[in-house]
DNA sequence: CATGAATGAGTATTCATTCAT
DNA sequence: AATGAATGAATACTCATTCAT
């Protein structure tokens, strides 16, 4: 029986919560113009999506955002025109991120379950990282999905995943590794569900089993089962 | 409350979402005494659930869950204290009521392999249909666990599931059935992660892909697959 | 050729305008209890009525308001939800009161020309001393009339002038006294004219003509030119 | 201006009331040299003047305004300094026609009943086309006059009417035709008003009476209707 | 002459909560 | 036990105006 890691209690934050990835929106000392819109655009992106992701839409205050921007409030409803209109943004900018990082893998030229492995990994690691996108995600189903629908580009930044599934599974099969009655989509669901709820629910996990599954010891381990389950459930069995 | 003059701008909640479970909210003609304090309690009680659930902690507006009560806001304080409170009497009571339905499934009294399908049929049809607690857990997730911890009652419900694993995991081991190198909490959060996601996530997941995966036609093909999944994932291979 | 009433400079008010009438707004000594709605309501809407006359609808600041009530602004939200709420319930007030005044003259009684005369003059007296209405009435119109649509009780109030009118009228035309060719709709339109005019307008009136219209020593000729001007329209010649 | 995320509820002008004539602010395609500062100038001044007109000093907004310019922002400010300014600068020009066409009427060479005719003939005319300039004058004694009043060639040209009037009272009452009771300041207010209440108070008149005074069909009766009420008005009774 | 970016002081509105009855 | 009235502190958003280029 495996080891236990158990929680430091208090650890969890309400708080912000830095993905220990540095923040780039502190000023550059060089190239730091007195008038730069695009800068001044990222600063207050950069900002809400941190904001936004730790208190959600409703949780999340303009004030508190302005105050930790380079800028004032007055230039958040320049640029974005609402609180909503900043939330969204955010949005895009961040579903953006994840499916422009998935195509960086080139799948399509590794072997099939070699290719599923890193899809998996990949997604693992994005979401083990990317907490600010997991809790984004889970504030925007909370208002279902309604603001995410009017952003354009998010229906179709989406589709290039279950592509790369589809290819998968059709190479898969035609060389014998895979089974024929997937759906890519279904798939898909899957293995975001493995990856998402550890990072997403890890919380109340925490409370109720004394283990934070986002504990870095146990990183690697549940990386290893989730894609060990995934392959186990797409391989042709004899 | 006089608004006599304004013109509404569609308030009310996003979403409903009654899961299509009558509402035991509204008061019934028979037996219903002048002050009943335990009706009034259970009223408020429903009602916040519902609110809550559809709007989240801070989304959530005290003046809205006291207008759809059959009393006064001032009630709603008098017996729960805060909003807080409130929120908090919501979950505890949510909460209460899955791990007492796994109880009731007499699990260890089943073969291991049925054992197993029997626990994740269950985990997929409740949180299938019980999507205010999906909800509730998601926006407790989002404030870090921090109300849930002070549920008192919480975390001592909670173990019982993972005893349920245990005994399944040993028993299927003795019987060469299942692998020896499982940890009951990491399948617990697989099989959870499973069934989670694909309702808690569903409104993203269908403007992403255009399919919503709580529509009923999916329903039996999730659950088939994820049975699938688990049973492939502890099965001792040869 | 007659007197010259020149302006006294500066005597015209951008500022409020009591128009004499003492207001009933302070609360009075004896029946003074701590929670008296109608009393909260009655004084809040005689302070915006001044307001929003004086300032126009969007000229007119929901702080500037709640300052000069006993009560605060959020009490105001309380009662009419919004800034344009109130300014219906303004509006709804002001236009239920001349009409109500005007059925209270028991036109219906007196002989045709004398009712004229006295509908005429009610008619004069009532804009030259409600300036507050007229200044009310020429903000709507500023705004499209958009709010007073929107009072369900305005349509209703408003066509009892023109049954008097009209009954006035066929009086008039049997006794042989008034011509049969008009229309009560545009008499009506022709005394409100000549009423209005003079008090809505006489600000720039007055800068242009170094004469204020409202001045009270042409207040009697007027009426009484205004009388005169539409006894001749109305009279049957011969 | 940037507002790229930003759903858009419903801006724009409550009501752009063309007046059915042409607006000249269009850029056209042949003569259009690339600096002009008078085409500048009375480009901003034009939609300024619908925007006033149609909005209110207070009500008009300066980025509506610059956004239907064909310039910009700081432009306004330069050429006009201010908002109030700008107001002024409409006024001025809006208060400039009516005057001018006055004189262009050579009433004087009229006899005093077809004279008085074609003055109450134009004046009405005047109203019932330029409704932008019936609102500003609306707009203005809202305010007390007190933006006109700076106006320097305002009262000098107001005067012009009444020597019109006083001119053919004169020769009206040398010829018999006319009484030798009236004042011609007294009159041009009783001309003034039939002509402009029904123009600027139509939205109030129509919701009230469900008839629209402006309507093409009404106008001709109106018309007849006040030339026919001064003319029995300043008409010597035998 | 012309412009996009930037701003501080306002401005309407909302929210959880408590008071007086 | 129950309630309508009342509130202060926030909260999202707007506006006329100016700066740097």
């Amino acid at each position: 029986m495996p080891l236990e890691y158990t929680m430091k209690k208090g650890s969890k934050a309400a708080e912000p919560d830095t993905n220990g990835i540095p923040s780039d929106t502190a000023p550059r000392a060089d190239a730091r113009r007195k008038y730069d819109p695009e800068q001044t655009k990222r600063n207050i992106l950069d900002v809400a999506t941190q904001e936004f992701s730790a208190m959600g839409l409703t949780g999340a205050r303009v004030d508190a955002i302005a105050e930790r921007t380079n800028t004032t409030k007055r230039m958040l409803y320049y640029y974005f025109g609402s609180k909503e209109g900043l939330y969204q943004a955010v949005l895009e900018k961040v579903y953006g991120d994840i499916r422009a990082l998935e195509q960086d893998l080139h799948i399509s030229e590794l072997d099939p379950v070699e290719g599923m492995r890193a899809l998996v990994e990949f997604t693992f690691d994005y979401h083990d990282r990317q907490r600010d996108f997991v809790r984004l995600v889970t504030i925007e189903n909370i208002h279902g999905a309604k603001y995410v629908e009017q952003v354009k580009t998010f229906k179709g930044r989406n589709v290039t995943v279950i592509h790369t599934i589809e290819d998968l599974l059709r190479r898969g099969i035609e060389a014998g590794q895979f089974r024929d009655d997937l759906d890519p989509i279904d798939l898909h669901l899957m293995i975001s569900s493995l990856c998402f709820h550890r990072v997403g629910n890890r919380h109340t996990f925490g409370t109720a089993f004394g283990r934070d599954p986002s504990h870095p010891r146990l990183r690697a381990r549940h990386r290893a089962m989730i894609v060990d389950a995934v392959l186990r459930f797409v391989r042709k069995e004899d």
